[in-house]
DNA sequence: GCTAGACCCTGC
DNA sequence: CAGGGTCTAG
């Protein structure tokens, strides 16, 4: 049943990453020291666990069950996803190591806070569960997103709960762009209690469908910007509707490979200004202009080089109390390449006009649309 | 281009 | 009253 791999948990820390805000659909079962973490993909469910040394897999199929001979086959499936998933040929030692040399912040946290690493996630639902993010709380994200696969995607299989075994617990993978583009859907959100950001979702899939029709091809062109430049993929991204520019490198970061992606959000805002010596203030509100987004990203990515989206969600998740509680002061860090930033350097114009595959045809643009296309 | 307000809902 | 922002109007 339970397979095994050998994988220290300075590689990987399951309980640090996996309820962390990069995905939120994670379901956690048993108790704190060896619990079980559960994801539902499109044909299985993954089952995870782990203790210092090994990392712990199973796989769960609907009925009908394989036959025994099949069973290894399903397992080294699994096997494949989990080091695609987990990106396992990235040594997270090494680039600690790095990262801790660049940077005296991430030195005096580097020993507490192993094996936080990137997932490499679907770009459908990292999108649309992004999309829920903004001005909001991961409590409320994960209830929303759970919600979202109740109501629009089939159960796969159900599994009594192991902390109460006598309930049954439906595990749905998450929706695919067709059935959340029908315009009642943004209405259903809304009672649902998605707030404002109903709307988005339902036009954000309908946008995907309308350009790329209701097969998997809407998934297979997010899933292309992979292979595109960082500027071309968030530029794309940015065409969505309740995507700005967050949630746009949340997207770049955890499920289109920009490592190097930094995104910058009143948290990350907030460790810029106190260890970073960016500027503002760490009582009241500065709002987050594009211009001081940019500074702040482009700082950071000075600091911790090209992995740095890695590196700062090490220390997005190590949360601020780790720092203050630990008497880490404030302060100006040496930069290893004081960042020469040659004032805005000339953006390519975009030369070509959006090809075959990119082009959203249909709804006229919005003012928005036209600003962006601009840009 | 850049700056305010509004926006759904929940927890402190 | 702010929370892993974005959209729309001036």
């Amino acid at each position: 049943m339970w397979q095994s791999l050998a994988l220290p948990q300075s590689q990987l820390c399951l309980s640090a990453v996996l309820k962390c805000g990069q995905s939120f659909r994670w379901m956690v079962a048993g108790a704190a020291p060896n619990q079980e973490y559960r994801l539902c993909l499109r044909e299985r469910v993954v089952c995870l666990k782990q203790d210092p040394t090994t990392l712990f897999y199973r796989t769960i199929l609907p009925d009908p069950q394989p036959s025994a001979l099949h069973w290894p086959l399903r397992d080294a499936e699994t096997l494949i996803w989990l080091n695609d998933y987990f990106q396992l040929d990235v040594d997270l030692q090494t680039l600690y190591s790095k990262w801790a040399a660049r940077d005296k912040v991430f030195s005096s946290i580097e020993t507490r806070f192993a094996g936080i690493r990137m997932l490499r996630q679907d770009p459908f639902e990292n999108l649309i569960s992004f999309i829920c993010s903004s001005n909001n709380n991961i409590g409320r994200i994960t209830k929303m997103v759970q919600s979202l696969c109740r109501h629009y995607s089939p159960s796969l299989l159900s599994l009594p709960d192991p902390v109460d075994p006598l309930i049954q617990v439906q595990y749905h993978p998450f929706p695919p762009p067709a059935a959340l583009a029908a315009p009642e859907v943004a209405a259903t959100l809304r009672d649902l209690g998605f707030g404002y950001r109903a709307k988005y979702i339902q036009r954000t899939a309908k946008m995907l469908v309308d350009a790329h029709g209701s097969g998997d091809l809407a998934e297979k062109f997010l899933a292309g910007l992979r292979n595109a430049t960082t500027e071309d993929a968030r530029e794309e991204l940015l065409k969505f509707v309740g995507v700005g520019r967050k949630v746009a490198d949340c997207v770049l970061l955890m499920s289109l490979d920009k490592k190097e992606v930094v995104p910058v959000d009143t948290h990350v805002h907030q460790i810029a200004i106190k260890h970073y010596g960016l500027k503002g203030s760490l009582s009241s509100k500065t709002s987050m202009t594009p211009k001081l987004y940019e500074e702040i990203s482009t700082r950071l990515v000075a600091v911790w080089g090209d992995y740095a989206g890695w590196a700062h969600s090490v220390l997005f998740t190590s949360d601020l109390k780790a720092f203050s509680s630990h008497g880490v002061v404030a302060t100006e860090i040496a930069l290893p390449t004081p960042p020469p930033t040659p004032s805005p350097l000339k953006r390519k114009v975009p030369t070509a006009e959006a090809t075959e595959s990119n082009v959203v045809p249909a709804s006229p643009l919005t003012e928005r649309a036209k600003r962006r296309r601009a840009a």
